[in-house]
DNA sequence: CTATCTATTCAGTATAGACAGAAATGGATG
DNA sequence: CATCCATTTCTGTCTATACTGAATAGATAG
């Protein structure tokens, strides 16, 4: 599943098994029990402690460094979440809004163009504000919202 | 962002020309505009096709296939959701499922490895089945709960 | 039936990115 | 200050896949 969103068999493969592996592994661990090259766990670790959910840490008595997975998925959902955002969306947004910005300012563009380029933008505006709300509710209130299941039209029609 | 997103600079190109386009355009027009070769267009507009967000239409006195985009953003959005649950998502949730079938039975995994996969599968389930229960919601209903903003929280506390 | 126009398939090429192994760096210790 | 070990950086190779251009298939009109 991770090469479909964009992430490599290695990172994802290192990740998995910091994921469900109970104490922190050193590089050459890791090494080994993927039988990839050193140099290759090194990159794929910086690449997983940019994403904040690889940490590195210390064992008593070693000197080498270990490394341990976030062991929370929702978490580590929320955490990617806000990195892809960051990473991705922010930019498209910027270049949706200069774009906008070029077709107003009419440009050869027509209305029609212009047109679908503010819904688009609308579009990711309101998801990410949506998201930003959400993402910030404590743990039990986004499990009452996953949990609402059909009462959730109710609440909507009613009280939203 | 496509490419993050595991989508190719090709299709994603096409998509876009065709969703800011005021008309359906047809394969020549297509790798004239965006100076790609014939074949790579039409096996581009086949995936997109195949994700259901372009369509073959045909032009009065044109023998030629036309192609138009889909133009709502929120209903494109549903339908790629759909399609990457499917493709995705369900074999995973299927492969975890497989996985913690033989960790019960105890094949040299332990309990601990075993916890991790029942709280990531869960967090599938949890997260797909919440999406199966807004992706059913009327357009109404989802414009209310993507504007509920801070009301989220109260509504939560009291009623959910 | 043949000519012409469109769309698809196929086979080879190009390219981006993953990966390995060697070399270099860093930093602790005696 | 030299040595040793862990880690990172660098460079070349390999692989997967995007892409092209030519060949093929399919359809329609004359």
């Amino acid at each position: 599943m991770g090469t479909r969103w964009g992430i490599n068999r290695t990172v994802a493969q290192i990740h998995a098994l910091l994921f469900i592996f109970p104490r922190p592994l050193n590089a050459e661990e890791i090494a080994e029990t993927l039988s990839i090259a050193r140099s290759n766990v090194s990159n794929s670790l910086r690449e997983l402690q940019g994403w904040h959910i690889v940490k590195l840490v210390h064992v008593m008595g070693d000197k080498r460094d270990h490394f341990e997975s976030l062991k929370d998925v929702w978490e580590m959902f929320r955490i990617v979440l806000d990195e892809r955002k960051q990473r991705e969306i922010d930019p498209t947004v910027a270049m949706l809004e200069e774009c906008i910005r070029e077709a107003a300012a009419g440009k050869g563009t027509d209305n029609y163009t212009e047109e679908r380029l503010r819904e688009l933008h609308s579009f990711f505006d309101k998801t990410t504000t949506w998201y930003a709300q959400v993402a910030k509710l404590p743990a039990s209130a986004l499990m009452k919202l996953m949990n609402l299941g059909d009462k959730m039209l109710k609440l909507l029609g009613a009280g939203g």
